[in-house]
DNA sequence: GCCGTTTTCGGCCCGACTGTTTTCAGTCG
């Protein structure tokens, strides 16, 4: 009983709905899907908590979407869903997910060949049965065995942190024609979402056709399709695909806000501007055939009678409503970041090797700005990371010690702090004694072993590693590793209201493959007032760039400065500290 | 099916491109 289990039934509803021609109902269970996805709290929990009633003040959520839930709590089924499914037994999520197949074709292709999943859609094409459907032809069944072959081969999503130092790469190519005046990434990598199914840019040019013919000889293209005289679509070797559109200089703000999305954030800005007798799209914001607003995105806002909303916020889930009150929350930045304190050095693999490493993690963060930098190794349960013991602790805060003397000498402005991230046990001990654990600058405690637990026992030891006066911060708290590794069963509320009470600090990972904790959650944990840091988990020195991706998080989970502890001055930081 | 600072009916976001058509439906973002 999941939010997201419901909502996708709701998604695949909407989709049964356009089969069948539906007006306006497939929107509307799309969008209760969509809020349901975002919602920060559990449906399960707001239904026991205030009843039918307290579901009906979900936004799109009328009276019949709120009975399916119920219906959904009670019986693990919705009846109405049920009878879609027999009367179309299709797998929607491989079908849909042919390039260009949308419900319309799959309706027909059930019912006139009985095509049900990828595999009788495969057979159907190859047997050339395809193209003689009305409405399909030699093309389409074409396109759906090229859509079927990437199907086989692509991974779906790329990580931000893959994906964003490749767009750019290329953003800075397009970017040195001459044809080229700006040039900007947009869509889901612009909002940093912590997956991006495909690259956005965006060219303002006054010679698209130019644009577009460098473009699709860029190296590594292996397919160009959708090229018209605005816009064109590329297929790389590395398996993602990029969308360019180009449009002139006029509209370069309204293009930018359009193509940011999110499709929902879109929606309802659209509307604003409906009921102010005004148009918007990607060419402008327009008073009958005048241009209002369109060069800069800030101005946009500003006409729509909003405050300017950061790109990673742009996800309809209540940041426009604040945006029209003028409330809303000042969020963390980049360069608000003081220091990282979850650097590993390897000190258990050799002392020599780990010190130059010590160094230069302290050169980088100089180099970033930062205040201090924190060395925190694993301890010794953990040994395949050779985890360092109480004696090699004290061994590694001598050398540490003897670092930041020489860095006073030689007048640096930066502190360099000594922690470890110690095992929290099964029963939610630690793997280090309280008096070597005392004598470190800070502790960072992590659950890295027996990760399968039931909810109860796993909140149970997370709990009792918060109530630890020595443990100060939580890493990765969920467990997640993107696209490998579920969370670890936990309540997480649970764990909020002890993180409060002792003031534990929960870990933003900032490492590309966790981003741990997740947008969702940090916005939670910002409600209840739960303190938050943002660490780089750097294994290297190079991985302290990694804040980047930590901090997008931070703002997609509307985390402001002083949610964040790292944001602090060292000595204001060290106050948060047991 | 949802929603309301034009409230309980009558609206519901906008545009490009493709492939099939011969004026447009379907898909995508």
């Amino acid at each position: 009983m999941s939010n997201q289990g419901i909502a996708r039934i709701f998604r695949n509803m909407a989709f049964y709905l356009e089969m069948e021609n539906a007006a306006f109902k497939p929107q509307a269970y799309e969008k209760a899907a969509t809020n349901l996805e975002v919602s920060v709290e559990d449906i399960g929990e707001i239904y026991k908590k205030g009843g039918i009633k307290a579901l009906e003040e979900i936004p799109g959520i009328g009276k019949s979407m709120a009975e399916h839930i119920v219906e959904y709590i009670k019986t693990g089924k919705i009846k109405e869903y049920e009878i879609f499914k027999k009367k179309m037994p299709v797998v929607l999520d491989e079908l849909l997910g042919v390039e260009g197949l949308g419900p319309r074709k799959i309706s027909i292709l059930y019912k006139v060949l009985d095509i049900k999943n990828l595999k009788d859609l495969e057979n159907a094409a190859k047997k050339h049965k395809i193209a003689s459907l009305s409405g399909f032809g030699e093309k389409t069944e074409k396109n759906i065995l090229e859509g079927i072959e990437f199907l086989k081969r692509s991974t779906g999503r790329f990580l931000l942190g893959h994906i964003l130092s490749e767009a750019r790469e290329i953003i800075a190519k397009l970017a040195n024609l001459k044809e080229v005046s700006f040039i900007s990434e947009a869509g889901s990598l612009r909002r940093r979402k912590e997956t991006i199914g495909d690259v956005d840019i965006l060219v303002i040019s006054s010679k698209p056709r130019i644009v577009i013919d460098n473009f699709v000889s860029l190296p590594g293209v292996v397919k160009i399709w959708g090229k018209g005289s605005t816009k064109t679509s590329i297929r790389l070797k590395k398996g993602f695909d990029i969308d360019l559109r180009v449009l002139k200089k006029e509209s370069f703000g309204s293009a930018l806000q359009y193509f940011t999305g999110s499709k929902e954030h879109n929606i309802v800005l659209r509307k604003i501007a409906i009921e102010k007798g005004l148009k918007l799209s990607e060419y402008g914001l327009f008073r009958g055939e005048r241009m209002i607003a369109g060069k800069i995105e800030e101005e946009i806002y500003e006409k729509l009678g909003l405050q300017f909303i950061p790109p990673e916020m742009r996800e309809n889930t209540g940041e426009i409503e604040l945006a029209l009150k003028n409330k809303l929350p000042k969020i963390v930045e980049l360069k608000n970041i003081k220091g990282d304190l979850h650097c590993h050095s390897h000190w258990g693999e050799g002392k020599e090797m780990s010190l130059q490493m010590i160094k230069r993690y302290a050169e980088l963060a100089m180099k970033r700005g930062y205040e201090y930098i924190g060395i925190s190794d694993h301890t010794k349960f953990l040994q395949i990371e050779h985890g360092l013991d109480e004696k090699q602790l004290a061994e590694q805060r001598k050398y540490i010690n003897k670092l930041n003397q020489k860095l006073k000498i030689e007048n640096y402005k930066l502190k360099i702090l000594h922690g470890c991230e110690a095992n929290i046990m099964a029963d939610g001990s630690i793997d280090i004694s309280d008096e070597a654990l005392a004598k470190l600058d800070y502790v960072i405690a992590g659950v890295h072993s027996q990760l399968k637990m039931n909810k109860n026992e796993m909140t149970k030891r997370i709990i009792r590693a918060m109530k630890n006066p020595n443990v100060d911060i939580i890493s990765h708290p969920t467990g997640r590793i993107l696209q490998k590794r579920e969370e670890y069963k936990i309540d997480f509320d649970e764990i909020l209201k002890v993180a409060k009470e002792t003031g534990a600090i929960l870990e933003i990972n900032a490492s590309p493959y966790r981003l741990d904790l997740k947008d969702a959650n940090i916005r939670r944990a910002k409600q209840i007032g739960v303190k938050m840091i943002i660490n780089t988990d750097s294994h290297q020195e190079e991985q302290m760039y990694f804040m980047e991706y930590g901090v997008s998080q931070a703002r997609r989970g509307w985390a402001e400065k002083g949610d964040i502890i790292n944001t602090q001055p060292l000595k204001k930081l060290l106050e948060f500290f047991k």
